[in-house]
DNA sequence: TTTATGCTATTTGTCTGACAAATAGAAGTC
DNA sequence: GACTTCTATTTGTCAGACAAATAGCATAAA
């Protein structure tokens, strides 16, 4: 005898709860496929278009896929780290845009929490890990990136550095505020046209990570915070300028 | 002249994601109210149930909030820190749901993480969060409290310790590593039903805390993490046992 | 035998139109 | 003025339909 409660919320919400239970408690296992929309429908006793809301909140999750077809159907999905990734980097860019986050915070953060991560790095850090940095590097060099396309060499660098702690949690945490982070990169880009110094501070990271100097590495990535904000609040001043 | 490229996504897919940008960048401000469903129907030209598709997909997000009514429609929400919160917690239950992150891993993390983090709390605490703390260690002190009352008890203790950082980004974060550990917490209260020890370790860390003893509070965690691993996994053990 | 082609059934994606439920605001009543 | 009632608006849900993708099978061609 559950005690079902006078619910208040919509019926695709607790739809969409009750499939995430079953999915987290493990009843749905990964990469399995749901019941289709229509036999939920029924067996919820509602109409598909409500079965598909509850579906569509846990698409939002990548909690499921969907396919169609005779052998599609809605799936269970381990999300992998990009898509988790990108889940926390919405969060994150979400609340930087909503204003929730200040960059000065954001800075913070990653001075305070990097030290742990690197020490891990530096410890764990496979040949190929390093390889995959250098890698990173190496295409962010390109001279005919756009900016866009060099912030994102740039993400894909500073992930990389993270990957090497190679550990998972670290690694989730650690995504979510390179990706806070993008919109100082960004902007110091766009207005300070001078990419080499920027690379140069990546070559000084990759160098470190590669002796395995952890000193090294925290004062290089130190060294890069401090120039980001330098020339970040020059650029703000710049567009206050310009706005006015 | 925009490549709008050849798009292989669900239209209520790219609905949501447009609509998400336009939150995201302020062109919908927080609390603002959004076109009704219809209007946004016609406006792009689709139906109401496909519209109505993308916003469940924000809502998922906690990015809009839904009300009925002549004054009712879709709001920009501006999630609060306890919403936030809790859709970080729900990607992390489900990392550790699903066996993307082991136990050892998020031990390891939050070893790793911590230290910064405690070093921003010993600096930046006020006295009101360390009062917020002592709070909370009372509460999980009432004996008549039962398992999940304590566990959530824990979980307030040790957010507490993290608001104390007063760093909203770190805050973020390690929210997300503590909800990860409270499947481990979990176990070990269920099945060493002492729970003296725990709340040993927490009043050697509120103290350290108010007295700003940075070491003192890295050891204490320190020694509640061994705690909490060796017990984990004699009650591993035992529950292997009982399967078998 | 192997390859190519088309058919068919299944499932999700979208549309249409309708009604139910909530509720803010106006209008009416005492 | 306080209360009730009515009305319009908006989201929530429903039912049924068709479009689009696609895996599997049958068939035809090489």
């Amino acid at each position: 005898m559950q005690e079902q409660a006078i619910i208040k919320s919509s019926i695709s919400k607790q739809i969409a709860e009750q499939l995430r239970n079953a999915i987290v408690s493990g009843r749905f296992k990964s990469g399995e496929r749901l019941p289709t929309e229509d036999e939920l429908a029924t067996r919820y006793g509602v109409s598909r278009a409500t079965v598909r809301e509850a579906l569509k909140r846990l698409a939002a999750q990548n909690l499921v896929r969907s396919r169609r077809g005779p052998a599609g159907g809605n799936f269970v999905n381990q999300p992998t780290h990009a898509e988790l990734a990108e889940s926390l980097s919405g969060a994150a860019t979400l609340l930087v845009g909503l204003g929730a986050l200040d960059i000065e915070e954001i800075v913070e953060a990653r001075r305070t929490l990097q030290g742990g991560c690197l020490k891990l790095a530096v410890v764990n850090a496979s040949q190929e890990q390093i390889q995959d940095v250098e890698t990173a590097l190496q295409l962010q060099k390109d001279p005919a990136l756009s900016d866009e396309a060099f912030c994102d060499a740039d993400v894909a660098f500073h992930r990389g550095l993270v990957d090497a702690s190679n550990n998972g949690m670290v690694r989730f945490v650690m995504y979510s505020i390179i990706e806070a982070l993008v919109p100082i990169t960004n902007m110091v880009v766009s207005y300070v046209k001078d990419r080499r110094e920027i690379i140069a501070f990546h070559e000084g990271l990759l160098l470190a990570l590669q002796q395995r100097n952890e000193e090294g590495l925290e004062s290089a990535l130190d060294a890069l915070l401090d120039y980001l904000m330098e020339r970040f609040s020059v650029a703000q001043a710049q567009r206050k300028q310009h706005a006015s």
